[in-house]
RNA sequence: CGGAUAGUAGCGCAGAGGCUAGCGCGCUUGCUUCGGGAGCAAGAUGUCGGAGGUUCAAGUCCUCUCUAUCCGACCA
């Protein structure tokens, strides 16, 4: 590609929506445009990375039995409604009606799709196991993009879908994609840690998330680095200390002005783990039939040394969504926010009790009454209610192992999920066992987001004066920039290189030098071949890597094009020696 | 959806009642220059986000609205 000739210009200066450096680079060096919030457009140069980033995906994919398929973006509302999805998401998934007044959706996922498609296809375990992948835009509508194209509106995503006649196969495919996850990652150059995972709505039961470990991610992970146990903070499971003495009685006492936990502490001399204070919050219950909700007060009682992990919450309420509670309706169920608990709380609130309150005793606690608690309150005693894990894990807490975690910010580029057969009930997808007997197909879903994937790779390889990205995946392999006013050389050595299957690119415009070493810092290609009149004089030509720029080659000019296949050769071998190799055993 | 900020030339910004709206970069033409964002000269570019209003006079004040960004709620 001649510079001259190329679509994209580069900026000087960062527009002023940019506010992480990976992004900005990809919009000075003319990567991406952005059309609205959440809405991008990929230019020539995002275009072909993004290009290179699927072929790895699609040669993964295929390499594990993948077989690549392409789903409808719009879908009738029907298939939705089967799955109770239709009702369940809310604004999320856009919706719309065709002129014949139909229910239609934009879809954000394609489980539905995928169910609807095998059902037809698959009638006999002989036809099992099976995956489809698709590379494929999806539309989610959310309420607040940000990042660049860290959390974006539109954004295409390979998804497969595996299905299988019994678990084992599932798990097996689950493994697969478990490694080829980690080899696709580590292709492209993007470091990455598998974290367990909260299956969401997407109803299954085992679930991993890749995620790439950065400052601007909005995942909080916890990992422990004895025994490499790592986690969504969502799940993320730790070990609490417990208290029991011997169970006294019941007593009410003043204390004016303690509507925290710490003032509390303070006025009783106590420890916070010697409280039991309680969380109110909404839920939302959505019947998956009729599409019908229902709205109920939960209380999370949790000992006041712990905070309350919404996400653990929810899923031990099963609410379909939580929001926090409005004084009123607190008062409603007879409780009093600052001074609240669950005792004598009207029966239709749904208690959820961590099991650090149920292990502990003779805890305070509201009395639910204005300027007043009550001193040892006991699980099971004074108030029952469903007792979960609802405690929300943080860095210095006790990993299960015995040693301290960690907590890490993430985001979240890849993710595996076993969806048994929430799906094939829901939409009729059976096939004939070697029994004779009908059986559900078993599913799993596994979804990369490829957009946010090239995000990480700028937020990953980026200094001060631009992207540096690897040679798997930048938009070309050699930036080959002539300084000398006659062209014959620099065309010469454009169309040799070309000629030999390098992706070049070509800085042949009428720029003073400045402007052209600028440029190639800012997009970065990982070869820079400078022709130049001092070199070029000596039969040589100037060998540079985008990596490490104060490191200057001579190739001789004759060999020239021999010696950057075997440089692209040596680059590209670095990054395939550090593939990783990584099994899940289940 | 709540809170905050911002919309003026392709990009970054100034102009905060006064008559013809500016600066830097970029863009166009010419000459010179040619190894780290060149110099000189001559140019072009705006419905001041939109709609209403106040005023003799509105980028400038008021109302409404749209859009974007950030914080939060939310997030397969």
């Amino acid at each position: 590609m001649r510079m001259s000739k190329m679509f994209s210009k580069t900026l000087r200066e960062a527009p002023s929506s940019a506010e992480s450096k990976g992004y900005e680079y990809l919009l000075r060096a003319g990567f991406v445009q952005q059309m609205g919030a959440g809405i991008f457009s990929l230019l020539p140069l995002g275009y072909k990375t993004n290009s290179k980033i699927e072929k790895i995906i699609r040669d993964e994919m295929d390499q594990i039995g993948g077989q690549e398929i392409l789903m409808p973006v719009v879908n009738p509302a029907d298939i939705w409604k089967e799955t109770g999805r239709y009702y369940s998401i809310d604004k999320e998934m856009s919706r719309f009606n065709d002129r014949a007044d139909r229910d239609m959706v934009l879809a954000m996922t394609h489980e539905e799709d995928a169910t609807a498609i095998a059902r037809q296809e698959i009638g006999s375990y002989k036809q099992l196991p099976q995956l489809i992948y698709q590379i494929q835009t999806k539309w989610r509508d959310d309420a607040r993009p940000r990042a660049g194209l860290i959390r974006v509106r539109e954004f295409t995503m390979k998804d497969s879908y595996s299905f299988d006649k019994d678990i084992d196969g599932l798990n097996e495919q689950y493994k697969e994609h478990y490694s080829s996850y980690f080899r696709i990652f580590s292709k492209a150059g993007l470091p990455v840690i598998v974290v367990g995972a909260d299956s969401g709505m997407m109803g299954g039961k085992i679930s991993h998330e890749y995620m790439y470990l950065s400052p601007i991610g909005e995942d909080t992970i916890i990992t422990c680095d004895e025994c490499d146990y790592t986690a969504n903070r969502q799940v993320a499971e730790f070990k609490k200390e417990y208290f029991k003495e011997e169970e006294k009685e019941i007593e009410k006492v003043l204390t004016p002005d303690c509507k925290t936990i710490e003032d509390l502490c303070n006025f009783l001399k106590i420890e916070k783990r010697q409280t039991a204070k309680a969380v109110f919050m909404v839920g939302t219950f959505i019947n998956d039939k009729t599409g019908e909700e229902e709205e109920k007060l939960i209380v999370a009682i949790i000992r006041g040394d712990l905070d309350v992990e919404e996400n653990k919450l929810q899923k031990a309420a099963k609410a379909n969504s939580l929001r926090p509670a409005h004084e009123e309706e607190i008062l409603a169920a007879k409780m009093v926010p600052g001074y609240g608990s669950a005792i004598n709380c009207d029966p239709k609130a749904i208690i959820i009790v961590d099991d650090s309150v149920k292990k502990s005793n003779n805890l305070v606690a509201g009395a639910n009454e204005k300027g007043y608690h009550l001193l040892n309150t006991n699980y099971g005693r004074d108030y029952k209610g469903i007792v979960a894990d609802i405690a929300s894990a943080k860095a210095g807490y006790t990993c299960l192992c015995g040693h301290k975690l960690k907590e890490n910010r993430g985001i979240e580029v890849g993710n595996i999920f076993q969806l048994g057969t929430r799906y094939s009930e829901a939409m009729n997808c059976y096939f004939t066992d070697i029994d004779g007997k009908k059986k559900p197909v078993i599913m799993g879903s596994y979804g990369i987001g490829v957009g946010r994937f090239l995000a990480c790779l700028a937020e990953e390889y980026n200094d001060e004066k631009g992207l540096k990205l690897p040679i798997t995946i930048a938009p070309y392999q050699v930036h080959l920039i002539n300084l000398i006013k006659d062209t014959s050389i620099g065309e010469k050595i454009y169309k040799e290189l070309s000629d030999a299957g390098v992706d070049v690119l070509y800085d042949d415009r009428k720029e003073s030098p400045g402007v052209k070493f600028n440029d190639a810092d800012l997009i970065g290609l990982p070869i820079r071949i400078t022709l130049g009149n001092r070199s070029v004089k000596e039969g040589k030509a100037e060998v540079k890597f985008r990596s490490n720029l104060d490191e200057n080659l001579l190739f001789d000019l004759d060999t020239l094009t021999q010696k950057v296949i075997e440089t692209i050769d040596s680059l590209t071998k670095d990054i395939n020696d550090k593939i990783i190799h990584k099994e899940l055993s289940l």
